[in-house]
DNA sequence: TGGAAGATCGGCT
DNA sequence: GCCGATCTTCCAA
């Protein structure tokens, strides 16, 4: 269980990313200033932006010097739903209001300027749930392309769970034509 | 300096 | 349920 901010979640959905070795991961090309915080001390937070608009945070588990990283893709609100709801308002019920890496971090309050955020105190904590149900396992979603994903069955879900997000087919990138 | 790719969400039908 | 729009970051020349 995860609590940001005055409102915490039941994670339902992750993803895990290893490193160098992972070809979906963002370190998998090397160190760079953006992924500087995935090979920095685990139990920290690392957000990234993710399509120039949404935020997605990840939780780095491997010690200082190697890159492997939890991505948090869903939760279910279980503290503080009045204020995701605020945070939200455009989820029109409560599974939808942690449903997605990016809605997930707003339900939390997170913004980008919380990455390398420790995770050991106030604002944020992470306690794990009272009764952890068994996940299901599978592929990764959303990871495209460099052919190798289907070789990490790194995906963690609670199967049935309303606030699972679905599978979405890659959208093709349509280039906005520019005066 | 330029071009291409990317771990998505919201609105409308 | 499906379709479109958005910005940042990274690599190559």
């Amino acid at each position: 269980m995860l609590t940001g901010r005055g409102v915490s979640v039941r994670l339902t959905e992750v993803e895990a990313y290893l490193g160098e070795t992972d070809p979906g991961s963002h370190a998998f090309r090397g160190v760079t200033p953006r992924t500087r915080t995935m090979y920095g001390e685990p139990a920290h937070l690392y957000v990234y932006l993710s399509y120039g608009v949404h935020a997605c945070v990840n939780v780095v588990c491997s010690p200082a010097g190697e890159a492997s990283a939890v991505l948090l893709r869903a939760g279910e609100v279980v503290e503080g739903v009045e204020l995701a709801r605020g945070r939200r308002p455009t989820a029109r019920r409560d599974a939808e209001l942690a449903r997605g890496p990016g809605n997930l971090t707003r339900a939390l309050g997170i913004a980008l300027t919380d990455d390398t955020a420790a995770l050991d105190g106030a604002p944020f904590a992470l306690a794990p749930a009272p009764h952890p149900p068994a996940p299901a396992t599978g592929k990764r979603v959303g990871v495209s392309g460099h052919g190798g994903t289907d070789a990490f069955p790194l995906r963690f879900w609670i199967p049935g769970d309303p606030t699972v997000s679905v599978y979405r087919a890659s959208t093709p990138r349509v280039r906005v034509t520019r005066p």
